[in-house]
DNA sequence: GATGGTATTAGAACGATTCTAATTTGGTGG
DNA sequence: CCACCAAATTAGAATCGTTCTAATACCATC
């Protein structure tokens, strides 16, 4: 395994440890697949690659662990209401993606001049106490541009 | 009808008749409700409302009509994925919300100090072509922090 | 080896949304 | 006034992601 992927599942194991949770070697599965991609995996992505080592593998187990790493603060949850949810391990932190409406890819946005409003400015502005900020830029990415996927208005606005 | 609601369905009308779409009756009551409130109804709601006029009304109709309605940009659809979407016809424009994780309420943000990056920008540093952002500050809100519904982490977390 | 608590499983239940096929409506031309 | 057509609408089925439930498996400790 990676150095660095090892570096984020321990820190992981570190958060849902300190939180009285126990990491049976299925959950360590979950942990080490969300760690190793910065896809934004589904639920069923995951469970396909958890199942690879240890096939008898129940979907619950999956969002069993989720739910425990949502509790750790230790992964970030994309909701869509018309298709899975996405997850993002490697930087549980609230931050921006891009999102592609033609091929449903999710990817991170990292662009050094942008900067978030942050949570304490908002937080005092507007009387909440936030805890997340979800900052997402949907349109169509560069690669099904090029297959012309982008240019109809029917992709543009499903 | 109040007159700036009345002036905010003709924008919408004008808009739908554009593509072609008819508005009808019904369809008319969607868009009235719509531009009637800014709590971002769910479809059920919207449901309910149309039918103290129309009681025959079905659910799919709503669905059908919100539908044209994104089709002529003319409504913001905010998905949840453990709830109903939340609709958004006064303002289709991407703007920021706050969202409450205990009452599950959703209000504009409107903060003149706060500028979102704006989506030419994004796209050109990005080679997306971006047509839409959302940016959602997710916490409890000032009412629920009184009754002390915020203070435990088990509503943080859900 | 028995006990108790946690993890896991399979499948049922749920809820929002989408789909489908049948019916209704409203306008147009005979 | 009626027949006809296209679009709108309906009720309910189907779908799909997620959550729940009850039973079973696992594992440490006594």
């Amino acid at each position: 395994m990676d150095l660095q992927v090892q570096h984020r599942v321990n820190e992981m194991r570190a958060s849902m440890s300190k939180l009285g949770v126990n990491v049976t070697p299925r959950r360590a599965k979950v942990l080490e697949t969300l760690a190793s991609t910065d896809c934004h995996p589904t639920v069923n992505e995951i469970h396909s690659e958890v199942r690879r080592l240890y096939p008898s593998t129940s979907l619950a187990t999956i969002y069993n662990t989720i739910e425990l790493l949502k509790e750790a603060g230790q992964v970030l949850e994309l909701e869509f209401s018309g298709s899975a949810n996405r997850y993002d391990g490697l930087r549980p932190d609230s931050h921006p993606h891009l999102i592609c409406l033609s091929c449903r890819s999710v990817e991170d946005m990292d662009m050094c001049e942008i900067e978030d409003v942050s949570l304490d400015q908002v937080s005092h502005a507007s009387g909440y106490q936030l805890v997340r900020l979800r900052t997402d830029y949907y349109g169509i990415c560069p690669a099904c541009q090029e297959t012309g996927e982008g240019s109809t208005s029917s992709v543009v606005h499903k």
